[in-house]
This record gives structure tokens, C-alpha cells and sequence, in this order.
DNA sequence: GAATCTAAAAGTCAGTTAGACTCTAACTCT
DNA sequence: AGAGTTAGAGTCTAACTGACTTTTAGATTC
């Protein structure tokens, strides 16, 4: 039979030099064969008594010491040539996290952090499956209200459209922008602004309902599709 | 290690007894614990050297005989509860068939079609995969031309709506669906024209680029996103 | 403490699109 | 020949999108 093994895309934003946002995920280095010494995406075998998400939420712990606040299935990799040593089939999620929330994350010589677009040759396929993962992500954000992974608790108007031009990969218009946000109905201003800025202070804004990011149970969540989306806006 | 399956939920469009379209799907009768005697979906176990994909292609084709135009995958359920016997993890593909393809497939004792909102109680859970299945078909019956696997080479305008109507369950304008079609780009008219009808013979369409719709590889394709949508429209 | 800088937040405008609807064309059936 | 039917072209309006302008409210500088 071939061997179960699940694995984590999971993605944060922090700045890079200049001061714009990129996206980074976590790699482990392989310690056996094959691909040993290799990075690869964190992951392991299956347990005899553990749900999908579960193993993949373990894993991720495991080998990077993440807690990711969202947590989804990606894809099912089995092709025959995936691994060398023998037939892996790998259920894969993907998830997000908020950059204050990894500080208690190992950063070690075995784990170490890399920005999407420029990751290293990966172990197995896993080049690719990052790839798929980006594209899910960059269509996810067009439709649902995911941002929210990358963020605390209360951010600004600034901050949300930050996320959407880092994953997107384009800067938005912020007046069409906060108007877009302000109609979906999906933010709530908390009343509070953020001071200290050397400009006037912006609102705080909370996602409304606190609904659980957490892919929770082997089920994926059905009515996924919202009006909302964010498109092309030719400001460069 | 838990066990590793493929199944498969296959949909097609038959006329119900008042000639509306209607999704249906084969079940196949299950000969063994667990859940002997009752319905599920087709599928089987995954073999040593084959990719997922494959087996799935095979597992359907062995248990109803049909061979679908359009097959990808959907998700992978490994919930500890779903098999009474052992543990189970099923890599779940979802596919579609046209109506006069289906000719030469089994229509046996052990092989029964049924409307898909009209289902029995199936094995395992196998009727949550089908709802799930269900969402996904018409999610991206909205944004992808996924219609085309329903349909034969040609078909006109009216076919391709009452494909959408049927899978989305609500009619649609016909003056506001040809513009939409004919703006998409995806369509050509065959300079054909159906004959026989006791109305004004329509035109005939096909697809324009002859894409494969057939997920080959274990590789989900990845630009799924196009700009034409099928919204809600009032006309009842 | 007034002028200046910056970004927040509100508002404007034109081009595009979606949905509801009307009208004519082209065939079959009676 | 006239009635029935759907094809297919076309019209109208409200809503939406993207680009842009103006005003507001703080910090910083002089």
C-alpha cells in the first residue's frame, strides 16, 4: 500500500527591505533519505487515529511550532514519480498566519523561513505544490474574507488593503477599496483609531462575526462563494 | 496504515418526467461489510502503480462502464467515523458525462442511476460527499465551461442554457445568456443549423479552442478564473 | 502657534455591465 | 394563409467599477 503522509503550505506576510509586504513560508530540513538534507514543506505521516486536518495541524506544530488560525485542504498529490523511495500519496493543506503569532515558532537551523517567490529547490514535488497553493490563495482572496489569517484581531483600512496588494501582487486604489470593504458588509468599526501615526489617526475595523477560520472536521466548508471580490485596478 | 480508496461522483443531465432537466448520478450496490447491500459511490481501492487520477478513471469504469469527458478531483475525506470497519481515507473525484455517452455504460442491478436531489441513504458518507460535489459543480458552472461536459461536439444556445438551468437551478434569460455566451468568446457558431424543430431552426455552437476538459496528471489546473459569470437573474 | 506634510475618509464622474424587457425573423403545423 | 413557437437582435435603466478630487485630522517643522 502506498504511504500516507499529510503536509502544511503555510504562508505569513512580513516586510522585506524596502518595506513592502512579501509573502514567506516555513521549509524543514529533511533528515533522511530521500532528499535528505533538503528543504521540504512540513509535514509527516499519517497517524492510525487522527483526522486529515488534524495530522496536518500536528505536523505543522511539530516540526515548526505554528498554530495557524486558518487551516484548509489544498490537494491530494499521488503521482507515481512524486517520491524516489517509494509511492507517498500526501494530503495537503494550506494555511495562514498572522505574523505576531509566530514568534513562538521555532527558528532553527532545521526550520527556516523563505520568501515565496524565491524559494529554494525543494525536496519532492513541493515546488509545485506551492505554486498551487499560491493560486489558490491569490483566488481565495478575491472572493472571500481570508485577509483576516494575516491579521490581528483589529487592524486599519490601510493595513487589510496591504494584505490584498501583497498577495495580489498590485497596489489598489484606496478609495475604491475602503468602499468595496465598507459594502461587504464584513467589517465593523470598532470606534477605536489607531494613534501615533504622523498622519490623521485611521479607525480600527474588526471582522464582524467571529466566525472560525478553522477549517474545523474533515468537511470543507460548502457555500464559499460571496459577491464580494476584489479585480484589476490599473493603478500601478 | 489506513486504507486508501478512490470513488467517484459522476453526474449527467436526463429529462424528469415533465422534460425538465435533472442531475443524475450512478450508485453502485455494495456486495460487503460495511454497508452491504446499499448504495454508494463508485470507486475502489487505489492500486500500487497508479496515479490517483488513473484510479479513479479505472474504478469508475469498472463498476458502471462509463468514461467521463471532464474528471477532477474534489477532496480528500478521512474522517476517523466515516467506516465502521477500519479505517478508510478516500480521494474523492468528481466527474460528468453526456447523455448520449452513457449508452453502453451498465444498467444493471448493481448499478442504478438516481436524481440527484432524490438520493437514497448511500454508504458511508458518501451522501455529504455528493452535496459537496453538488456546491462544486455549481460554483464552477459560474465562472468556468465546465457546461460543455454535459453537452455532445455541437449544441445550441438553448442547450447550453438549459444546462445551466438545470444545474443551477433557476431559469435564466435568454437574450441575456446569449450575450453573456456570445461576449465570453469561448463559443463559435458552426454555420450549422438544427433542423426539424417547429420553430426557427437555431444555430449551431461548439467550444472554440478544443481544450482537453480531462484533468490529466495529478496536477490541478491552475488559472481557473474567468471573468464570465453566470449571476442570479429574477426572470422565475 | 502658524505653515507644512501625510494619509484618512468622503465624494465625484464617466464608462461599463447586468437585468428586465420589446420587437422582428424564420421555421412548422393546422 | 394564418397561428404558434422559439431564435435572435435590440433597447432601456439602475448599479457597479475604476480613476480621480477634495476635505479632514493628526504629526512635524519652522
Amino acid at each position: 500500500m502506498p504511504e500516507l503522509a499529510v503536509s502544511t503550505v503555510i504562508f505569513t506576510l512580513r516586510p522585506d527591505e524596502t518595506g513592502a509586504m512579501q509573502l514567506w513560508l516555513p521549509a524543514v530540513k529533511r533528515i533522511r533519505s530521500p532528499f535528505d538534507g533538503m528543504w521540504a514543506l512540513p509535514g509527516g505521516p499519517l497517524s492510525e487515529e487522527e483526522d486529515l486536518i488534524a495530522a496536518a495541524s500536528r505536523t505543522l506544530l511539530e516540526t515548526t511550532g505554528l498554530k495557524p488560525r486558518y487551516l484548509e485542504q489544498l490537494y491530494a498529490f499521488g503521482s507515481l514519480e512524486r517520491s524516489p523511495g517509494g509511492r507517498v500519496v500526501s494530503i495537503v493543506y494550506w494555511a495562514l498566519v498572522a505574523q505576531n503569532e509566530i514568534a513562538d515558532a521555532y527558528e532553527c537551523e532545521n526550520v527556516s523561513w523563505f520568501a515565496a517567490d524565491n524559494l529554494p529547490n525543494l525536496a519532492f514535488d513541493h515546488n509545485l505544490i506551492v505554486e498551487y497553493a499560491l493560486s489558490r490563495l491569490r483566488n481565495k482572496m478575491e472572493y472571500s474574507r481570508i485577509a483576516h489569517g494575516f491579521l490581528g484581531d483589529t487592524f486599519t483600512m490601510a493595513q487589510l488593503r496591504e494584505v490584498y496588494e501583497a498577495v495580489l501582487g498590485r497596489a489598489l486604489d484606496p478609495g475604491n477599496f475602503r468602499r468595496e470593504m465598507e459594502s461587504s458588509g464584513d467589517l465593523v468599526a470598532t470606534g477605536e483609531r489607531l494613534i501615533g501615526t504622523k498622519h490623521r489617526p485611521p479607525q480600527l475595523y474588526k471582522y464582524d462575526t467571529s466566525v472560525d477560520l478553522t477549517d474545523q472536521g474533515a468537511l470543507p466548508t460548502f457555500s464559499e462563494h460571496s459577491a464580494n471580490s476584489i479585480k484589476r485596478e490599473k493603478t500601478a
